[in-house]
RNA sequence: GCUCACGUAGCUCAGUAGGUAGAGCACUUCCUUGGUAAGGAAGAGGUCACCAGUUCGAUCCUGGUCGUGAGCUCCA
């Protein structure tokens, strides 16, 4: 066979004998260093295994143990080596169906009449460690689409048969550990013995390719790693997450609760919860008058007729509550809030002049969500929206949008949000309006973000039926990603609610609409906020900034004058005068999470000072009670 | 809604070859007046989620309902 030159990105090019596998490939490209590390190549669009033989030339970029990509692959084959073990624990009449990698970790699913239960567990984890040490080559073969078919349609593997039967191309690939044979695309792992880190994580329910309609599976889930460092770093990650779960905390900390008799995603807000919700609004408030917004305030119900007009009841009527009789009339608990601001625009005529008009409203939503779906402060039945509506001019729209992004990623710094991935989501399949005004409105989203240096993804086809948007999920001190901010341009509603204003040639024409959310929801926002902050909220949101704990009865009066005298101040502060020792009291307000702790003994009483202690459990040196309530205000001060 | 698991005092959890229950914390009272993460004692608190069935008898077994969790689906 003839020679063909090789090289890998950026080095300059050898000459190899064509057909050299990728592993010697490599071995004659790179320094030994490097070529510990690689675990597939990629040449043009093609992942090649390190067994495949290279037939032509060019440049090989390499694929590495540390790269996203070479993790994929160590966990595609995990869920493969996994399959393995289960099929050959669980018999022959067990039928697999697909397994890729996840953004963490694996999973494979499963035909099979008897639920796996977590004892399954061990078995099968030691099961994957007996292959693992066995080190089983993965082999790689090709044959025809109808040889395959006809392989699988053998072994009683229906689901591949699906599989095969939907795939375009005449030939594919199938992987061979051990007894285990798998349609694949591949890339995989040399042999079985390099998944050294891995877990069994779930078990869970899914539809054969996610739909409701076709049978469940089960579905096995797992995480690998090519080092057990790093698998101890991700379920420190989990123990971590599972420590700030809202959930717990919440009722830990008594912020909100849900309750039986309410109803399911239903929050109730307790007393500290409510106040910290405050504390947000009247932020959020402020923030949006300074920048030029005027508040609203709408109702819980409204006719039927006036989502019949908006189109409601078309797209969203699976999302809505069902409807109540009033007199005869059919009323409708509010999805959104849209229709009810545009209920205001039209009260008059509008000229172009007032534009663009800022409406801004904190508005509570009913939306209908299936029991399942439903999840503490994250995904509940009734929320409120930080929404607003602007009206504007088409050559507003950009400035705008601006404006708003400007405005969201203030707010969100001042939550602690820095870290966000943004999403500008095109026309969809189905739409309404024309073209030339979706391409204006993709463009106009466009330019704000370049403009504000935003970087961002495309994500085509997914914008709402009536207009492009602007999503922005921000990130956690934990890196998890939560979608909360969106920015969407309406051509729809003006249509249907025949929306309109006086323009400078004294004509009629229809305003651009523009929705947007900051935070979102309410509720899931500050649901992000306490696994954010671990319940540890920022001395300006936190509903108890300080606690005045005495040291014994002595000093009850002087306690109770120290706490009057904070809370004349402004600060907010309690009082924890019951006969414990202060080590007891301490331990409380720690685990309460409060900033402050202000202790007050005999020498705090004879000098008129209080001593402070911080919630990291460092003290301040002892101050009077004016400068410690001056010390609250200053670092309440939101920058 | 679907699959699996779970549902015992305010909270976290024990428990019972099927004979109507227990701990720690919290709560109340008393003793203690103690300087930086739990002082001691006593008391009160439960139709064991709800409804049916099997049984002489069910918190425990069976079925259904409701709720919770993990996913599927969907999304603020």
């Amino acid at each position: 066979m003839a020679d063909i030159q090789l090289s890998t990105a950026g080095e300059e090019s050898k000459t190899l004998p064509a057909g050299i596998t990728v592993a010697e490939a490599v071995k004659a490209l790179c320094s030994s260093k490097e070529r510990k590390k690689v675990v597939a190549v990629r040449a043009g669009e093609r992942l090649l295994d390190m067994s495949e033989p290279l037939t032509e030339g060019g440049v090989l970029e390499l694929v590495t143990k540390d790269s996203r990509e070479g993790l994929n692959i160590l966990r595609h084959s995990a869920s493969h080596i996994m399959a393995q073990a289960v099929v050959e624990l669980y018999g022959p009449d067990i039928k697999v169906a697909i397994g890729p990698a996840t953004e963490d970790g694996f999973y494979y699913d499963f035909d099979r009449k008897e639920p796996f239960t977590p004892d399954d567990f061990e078995a099968v984890e030691s099961r994957v460690r007996e292959i693992v040490a066995a080190a089983l080559p993965f082999s790689r073969e090709t044959l025809s689409r109808a040889e395959a078919i006809k392989f699988f349609q053998e072994k009683g593997e229906s689901y591949k048969v699906e599989l095969l039967n939907d795939i375009e191309a005449e030939t594919v690939s199938i992987y061979r550990q051990g007894d285990f044979v798998d349609l694949c695309r591949g890339p995989h792992i040399v042999n079985t013995s390099l998944l050294q880190a891995f877990k069994l994580i779930r078990i869970a329910g899914a539809y054969w390719r996610g739909d409701e309609k076709r049978p469940m599976l089960q579905r096995l889930y797992g995480t690998a790693f090519y080092d057990a460092k790093e698998l101890k770093k991700y379920l420190d990650q989990l123990e971590e997450a599972k420590k700030r779960d809202h959930r717990k905390l919440g009722k830990e900390l008594e912020l909100f609760t849900i309750s039986d008799l309410v109803g399911p995603g239903l929050i109730l807000w307790q007393p500290k919860g409510a106040l910290a919700r405050r504390l947000i609004e009247d932020y959020w408030k402020d923030e949006h008058y300074r920048n030029g917004y005027e508040l609203l305030y709408t109702p819980h119900i409204a006719k039927r007729d006036m989502w019949a007009t908006s189109g409601h009841l078309d797209f969203y009527v699976n999302d809505m509550f069902s409807p109540m009789e009033v007199e005869d009339v059919s009323y409708q608990l509010k999805p959104m809030n849209c229709p009810f601001h545009i209920g205001i625009y039209k009260t008059r005529k509008r000229s172009y002049r007032e534009f663009p008009i800022r409406w801004c409203e904190l508005g509570t939503v009913y939306r209908f969500e299936r029991t399942g779906a439903l999840q503490g402060l994250m995904r509940v039945r009734g929320f409120t929206q930080d929404d607003a509506h602007i009206f504007c001019l088409p050559e507003q729209l950009e400035e705008e949008i601006f404006n708003i992004i400007d405005l969201n990623l203030h707010i969100l710094k001042t939550f602690g949000f820095t870290e966000y991935d943004v999403y500008l989501s095109t026309r969809p399949e189905k739409y309404v309006g024309s073209d030339e005004n979706w391409q204006k409105a993709t463009e106009a989203l466009k330019m704000a973000l370049e403009k504000k240096g935003l970087p961002y993804q495309v994500d085509p086809g997914e914008g709402v039926f009536y207009g492009p948007k602007i999503d922005i999920k921000i990130k956690d001190v934990l890196g998890r990603a939560w979608q909360c901010s969106t920015i969407q341009v309406d051509f729809n509603l003006p249509e249907r609610f025949q929306l309109g204003y006086t323009a400078e040639d004294s004509k009629e024409h229809q305003p651009i609409m523009i929705h947007r959310a900051l935070m979102g929801s309410l509720e899931r926002f500050f649901g992000v906020l306490i696994e954010h902050y671990a319940g540890a909220f920022p001395l300006w949101m936190t509903p108890v900034q300080a606690k005045v704990l005495n040291i014994t009865d002595a000093q009850l009066d002087y306690a109770e004058k120290v706490f009057q005298q904070l809370r004349m101040a402004g600060v907010r502060v309690e009082n924890d005068t019951r006969n414990e020792k202060l080590n007891y009291k301490i331990r409380e307000a720690q685990l309460a999470k409060i900033p402050y702790m202000v202790i007050v003994g005999d020498k705090e009483k004879d000098t008129d000072t209080v001593t402070v202690r911080q919630r990291d459990g460092k003290n301040l040196e002892p101050m009077s009670v004016a400068a410690f309530a001056e010390m609250i205000r200053e670092q309440s001060r939101i920058r």
